[in-house]
DNA sequence: GTCTTTGCAAATGATTTGCAATATA
DNA sequence: TATATTGCAAATCATTTGCAAAGAC
């Protein structure tokens, strides 16, 4: 997945941002590692390849900043580290992916399901509570796992 | 809701841990709050109120025995703090409440729903993974919030 | 040229840990 | 009495921040 750095450089104008090699370099590593939901260290330590002078400092304010324009979600995984992984494409209604997190060898994959929309409106008529964005994790064994216990 | 200090001591004997004033006080202070979602340094200050020399390493050192003993829940609501609360007694499942995060005043509220059952078993069934647990956080507007917008 | 951004180092703040003193069984 | 637990203070560690130098437009 390459970024449009056009259409980066404008959307950050628009906001009274400038366009930096370094904010570049911070969002193509995320964008070329999609679903890997990076922890701040990790995305320093792709950029410092190619960028060994980046401050990782910058990088937690590049991650604020993208967060900031909607290009990246969070995801906390409760393990001490803040992750982030480029939003997809198809999240029109800015709906995060649901997250599936092994209890045994750590592994998180992901998966989109709609099925929370009616979750969602029964939530505003019983409650008056209107939902904007929701997470979802699952807890439990992957596949691999499963197979080698049966082993 | 009370505690049952005979059960409790027999649960942390059957571990090996000894019953001590710290670890009623902490866990009645959970009972008494359900739903509160507290932090640490939250409980910390109600148990001094009648346990002025307990220390905040304690608190920390307590509620970790308490999640191992599954007598509480962990929650995350990414505002740089780890909460946690009683578990509920109908939690067969170790299921956790749902929670509800006012994205404008931060308040926070829970309600339970087992609609997830479904889509449990379709992850199990389209992708192996075995879902012991979940956890689901809905953001958006609360009641209150909804109707002071409208004045 | 002006204003933003960066890199570095120091600060922050929640949580953890070492250890001697104390409490439990 | 033997072992687990506590309180305190110091350590940890991810993240944030101040500030002078460098970069973008």
């Amino acid at each position: 997945m390459a970024v449009d750095r056009d259409r980066f450089k404008d959307l950050l104008k628009e906001k009274g941002f400038k366009m930096t090699r370094q904010r570049l370099v911070v969002l193509e590593v995320l964008a070329e590692n999609p679903e890997q939901h990076l922890t701040a260290e990790e995305i320093y330590e792709r950029v410092k390849v190619e960028n060994p002078d980046i401050g990782l400092a910058t990088v937690y304010r590049t991650v604020q900043l993208l967060l900031e324009l909607e290009l990246i979600d969070r995801i906390n995984l409760d393990d001490g580290f803040i992750r982030y992984e480029i939003g997809s494409i198809e999240e029109k209604e800015h709906h995060r992916y649901h997250h599936l997190i092994c209890m045994r060898c750590g592994k998180v994959s992901a998966f989109q399901d709609d099925m929370l929309e009616a979750l969602e409106s029964g939530v505003r008529e019983a409650l008056g509570f209107q939902v904007i964005d929701h997470e979802v994790k699952l807890y439990g064994y992957c596949k691999d796992c499963l197979e080698k216990e049966h082993k």
